[in-house]
DNA sequence: CAAGTGATAAACAAAA
DNA sequence: TTTTTGTTTATCACTT
């Protein structure tokens, strides 16, 4: 599987979501959110300034990356003639851009400060206190992934598991021991010589064995599946990396025009108002497209998820409609 | 029930 | 010498 030669921009992921929807909290404690107001490649000429800064705003950790996305820099990722840097199949943006995967994270990093102190014992407690769900590989992957070299020393993969996931502040100590037992004995990380001429610090860095990558983003992914499936109904839609049907090529964001008028010339509408969401369904640029979007949003596609064309996607949408 | 997987603990050696 | 890093072994819990 050839995915190097596609990169994400440093730091696409984002602990947060750009949304200030109100939050889902889960049995444990863990957060998913509605979707995301401004989601997924908003076009570069279709986002104002005044949405953007709206957005941008809005956001709780307004220095976070997806924040970034909606910048100059990252926003001029998505045009067509640098699509070729954002189209990497197994790009992780997707976790981050739109809550996806982070807004798993608990209450703390979410919550103003204020609004935690207001909590009563009857209420759930503080989800800072609640183990994620991704096992150890799954948090190296994410780590490593996030860093602009694709690797990492240990301590750097602490680093961001802790900022990233605050259970991890106050755990004990024996969870470093885990990570560093699975960099060691996992196939899925490879040790690599730190450049001597630039070493600052002990150890290795670590990466990820590239022939490995599409397993950890596939367990990755159906992590986050389950978790946001099992927390809240609306956050059933998948990651919007754009997938065609056998998981292995990638529908290019250019495929997927943001032109309103386009898009509703060939869509045909999915009964899945009653569950608060609309399945929309069209046929573009000979790829089988559909979306799921808030029964009230209007047909903005700055507005709409993109969602996955695979059979797991369809599966999804199913299952909504049964409910 | 057995096998596989992941988490955790612990011991130990090597390196910084 | 101390701390960090990396490896290995063992055990337990849970899932398939």
């Amino acid at each position: 599987m050839e995915s190097s030669s596609h990169t994400l921009p440093p730091s696409s992921l984002c602990p947060l979501p750009v949304s200030s929807s109100p939050q889902q909290t889960s049995s444990n404690g863990w957060v998913s959110l509605p979707l995301s107001p401004i989601s997924f490649p908003p076009s570069p000429t279709s986002l104002s300034p005044a949405t953007a800064e709206s957005i941008h705003s809005s956001s709780p950790l307004s220095h976070c990356a997806a924040s970034h996305c909606l910048e100059g820099q990252s926003v001029q990722c998505l045009s067509p003639e640098n699509i070729s840097d954002q189209d990497d199949l197994t790009c992780l943006s997707w976790l981050h851009q739109r809550g996806n995967l982070l807004p798993l994270q608990p209450l703390a990093k979410m919550t103003p400060l204020a609004q935690q102190e207001s909590y009563t014992p009857s209420q759930p407690p503080p989800p800072a206190s609640s183990k994620p769900p991704y096992s150890f590989s799954s948090l190296i992957f994410m780590a490593i992934e996030d860093s602009p070299n694709k690797s990492l020393p240990v301590k750097d993969i602490y680093e961001w598991i802790v900022n990233n996931f605050p259970y991890y502040r106050t755990a004990t100590g024996g969870w470093r021991n885990s990570v560093r037992h699975n960099l060691s004995l996992s196939k899925s990380f490879r040790r690599i010589q730190r450049d001597k001429s630039q070493s600052v610090g002990k150890g290795s860095l670590w990466c990820v064995c590239p022939e490995y990558r599409p397993t950890l983003l596939e367990v990755l992914r159906k992590t986050h599946s389950y978790h946001s499936t099992n927390s809240n109904l609306i956050n059933k839609p998948e990651p919007p990396c754009l997938l065609t049907p056998d998981h292995e090529e990638l529908v290019t964001i250019e495929s997927v025009d943001y032109q309103q008028e386009e898009v509703c010339e060939n869509m045909e509408k999915d009964p899945l108002s009653d569950s608060g969401y609309i399945e929309l369904h069209y046929y573009q640029s000979n790829q089988y497209q559909y979306l799921v979007l808030p029964g009230d949003t209007e047909l903005d596609l700055e507005t709409v998820e993109i969602l996955q064309l695979d059979a797991e996607a369809q599966e999804a949408a199913g299952s909504l409609l049964d409910l």
